[in-house]
DNA sequence: TAGCTACTACCCCTAAAGAGGTATTAGCAT
DNA sequence: ATGCTAATACCTCTTTAGGGGTAGTAGCTA
């Protein structure tokens, strides 16, 4: 970890020298932040991140060979504990979504303003997730993406009684326990869940759970 | 649409005069917007937007009676197609995650400096999506569903086949249907499940395949 | 070698789930 | 009044799940 007392330690991976140095002369004017070594393609980073633990890795996307994504996946195999920022120019949604999903801690663009980087470095030093401002809009219209209007068109044509039951079976209940909740007869319980899962055309109360639970049905 | 030319019209509801007008004064400041309107609860603002139509709508979350996204969401159901912005005190990530899957189309928080609220409020007027940086970061998490630290320890506990049939239990499949899938017998299958549930202290499938999807082990 | 873990497969047994059916009651609309 | 839907409850039947057990095989390690 960073204290304020010793220098936060940063590995460069990426393949352009040009903006390595770029970014070290950047990072080593600041008292409290040195970049400890640098690497120009996947594996040679993935050895200098096990052999000096950063405390952040800033790592290009495209990168020849081995990308960055299957980079931090690699250094997440093997289980390098630093906090990995991407450092890249693509904005694109696909390749901010995958790299976050992946576990990235941070995705900055390399358009950035120099004292912004180092504000959002310092930050990212000390454990808060960073994003270029200019992607917030992006994550946002993503999250909203991950939930599907035909979806409740589905949900809504089941009955109150069977929308309460479905959202009892995804809270993991048995018929018996769902009875009990609902003061009804578990024989009834099992007839909603019958007609529950013909109209959503699911199999077993094992897919509708995960159907819910992945729609957010779950905690309406 | 908020041409060049004339005023983006907006309409304030939020239950809260004094904010009311301390937003309305800031606003009118520029010569490019205009608060057309203000509305003191639910009923009533969308009786406004109706009629007014407004570019924009600020809305806030907190207020008696009706809260405001179920009042973005009457909004909605009413076709209004002016742009909504929740303008709130809450930094919750469920509010602000719901707020978005609502169809918000922005998400500013009380606390902003003017200046900059003016700025968000401009891009806003031009159809952009805009957040408080200050979300970012819980934006950036939500989308990866993320907690791992104790599930880790939890699914890691589990052997490599019990992870695989956990994965598969987390896709609705039956035993029976797993067994195929890896080539064993369904009653090995039974074995591993036993096993996994007894791990994780769970009581049923259900509540693994929940816990599965809920944790993002459904799609590693 | 002995011990440990993972994976496999079977046994027995009970409980739960799900598909099919009939039937009563209440409320609502035609 | 008739029909329709929702909710309730019961029936029978088969399949699936899950807890308990034993046991063989393979691999790894002290």
């Amino acid at each position: 970890m960073s204290e304020t007392a010793s220098k936060a330690t940063i590995l460069l991976i990426d393949d352009h020298p040009l903006l390595r140095q770029g970014v070290r002369q950047l990072i080593d004017m600041e008292d409290d932040m040195t970049v400890v070594s640098e690497a120009s393609n996947a594996s040679d980073g993935i050895v200098k991140a096990l052999e000096l633990e950063p405390d952040l890795i800033l790592l290009d996307l495209n990168m020849p060979d081995v990308d960055g994504l299957e980079t931090l996946r690699r250094l997440r195999e093997n289980r390098v504990s630093s906090r990995v920022v991407i450092f890249t120019v693509s904005d694109h949604e696909e390749d901010v979504i995958a790299a976050l999903r992946a576990g990235a801690d941070g995705y900055l663009l390399k358009d950035m303003e120099s004292e912004d980087m180092l504000r959002q470095l310092h930050q990212a030093a000390l454990g808060r997730m960073v994003i270029s401002e200019r992607l917030t809009a992006l994550l946002a219209q993503a999250l909203r993406g991950q939930q599907p209007e035909v979806v409740r068109a589905d949900y809504d044509s089941l009955t109150p009684r069977e929308q309460d039951i479905l959202k009892l079976i995804a809270d993991g209940l048995s018929n018996k326990m769902i009875g009990r909740k609902l003061d009804i007869s578990d024989g009834t319980v099992k007839v909603h869940v019958k007609h529950l899962l013909k109209k959503l055309n699911l199999r077993s109360r094992v897919e509708a759970a995960v159907w819910a639970v992945e729609e957010g049905i779950h905690r309406i």
